[in-house]
DNA sequence: TATTGTTATACTCTATAACTATA
DNA sequence: TATAGTTATAGAGTATAACAATA
C-alpha cells in the first residue's frame, strides 16, 4: 500500500469498511482526485494547470473553437473561460481571432510554442496517467475508458 | 443527448473529437463532477453536503473514528474536520466524546438524529447514484466499482 | 431581443501556519 | 519533543450579475 511508515495509515485504513467506502461516487471522487494531484504536478513543470491544459488540448486540435463553445464543452462558465485564454494569450500559446462570420465572437488558435508546449506536456501527463492507471492491464484500461466514457458522455441535464 | 434546445450544444459537441476528449483522466474528471453535482442536488434535501454526508456515514458505521483518523481516511486537513464536525454537532447528528485513552483525541459518535438523517440522504443519494449509473448493466456496475477501487485504493503516495 | 465576450464581486474550498493541551 | 485538536488567514476556485458590442 504505502511506502512511508503506514503506521500512520493503520488507524484510518479501517474506516474503509464503513458504508461509504464501498460507494461508487466515493471511490470515483477519490479516484479523480489522485489523478488530479498527479496531473497537476507533472503539467507545473509546463507552466500549465489541469484547466488551460485542456483548453490548450482542445485549441490544438485545430478545432477552431470560439470561447463559447469552449464553454460548453469544459463545462465552464464564459468568465472562466475569458481568465484561461488571457493566460494562455500571456504565455504566448494560444491567439484570439475575431471571428469573420459573427464578429461577436473569437475563435482560439494555437500559435507554434503553444503546441510544443502541448506536446511537451501531454507526455508528462501521460506519464502521470500511466502511474495512476498502474495497476490496470491494457484490457481493464480499456474497459475503464469505456464505461466511465458512458457515464460521462450520456449526460441527459 | 439534452432536453434543451439541443441546438446550443451541436457546436460543442464536435470538440470531443479533440485530444482531451479521450484522456482517461479528463472523463474521470467529467464523470466524477457529473456524479458530485448529482450527489450535492441530492443531499441538500437532507441538509448535508458530500463532504458532511461522508464524515456522517464514517460515524454512522460505529466505527468510533477520532477526527485524526477522520483526516486522514477522508484525506482532509485536521482544520477542515473540525469546520465539518462543528457543523454535524450544530446539527446535533453527531457528538464528540474524549477518549479516554488518550485525552489530547475526540472521538466522534452519531446520535440517533444523525443516524436517522443519514439513513435518509443514503436513500437520496442512491437514487441520484442510480441516475449516474442508468447507462450501466449491472455486470458493469460491478466492474466499474471493482476498477476504480483498485485506481482509487492502491494509492502509493 | 438575444448572444458573445468581458468585468466585478462575493462565496466556497483549500492550504498553511501558529497556538493549546496533552502525550 | 511529538501529536490531537483548534483558530485564523490567505489563496484558489466557482458562481452570479451587469455591461458593451454585435446579431
Amino acid at each position: 500500500m504505502s511506502r512511508t511508515t503506514t503506521q500512520e495509515r493503520v488507524g484510518a485504513e479501517r474506516l474503509w469498511d464503513t458504508t461509504v467506502g464501498g460507494d461508487v461516487a466515493f471511490l470515483l471522487a477519490r479516484a479523480n482526485a489522485l489523478s488530479l494531484s498527479r496531473t497537476s504536478e507533472a503539467l507545473s513543470a509546463h507552466a500549465l494547470k489541469v484547466r488551460s491544459y485542456s483548453v490548450l488540448g482542445v485549441v490544438v486540435s485545430d478545432a477552431r473553437p470560439t470561447q463559447r463553445e469552449l464553454s460548453d464543452f469544459l463545462e465552464l462558465d464564459p468568465s472562466q473561460i475569458v481568465a484561461l485564454v488571457d493566460g494562455l494569450e500571456r504565455q504566448g500559446f494560444v491567439r484570439r481571432e475575431s471571428d469573420p462570420g459573427d464578429r461577436r465572437a473569437n475563435v482560439v488558435v494555437a500559435t507554434p510554442e503553444g503546441r510544443a508546449a502541448f506536446v511537451a506536456a501531454r507526455a508528462s501527463a501521460q506519464a502521470a496517467e500511466e502511474r495512476t492507471l498502474g495497476a490496470l492491464s491494457a484490457r481493464e484500461r480499456e474497459q475503464l475508458a469505456d464505461l466511465i466514457r458512458r457515464l460521462a458522455v450520456d449526460d441527459e441535464d
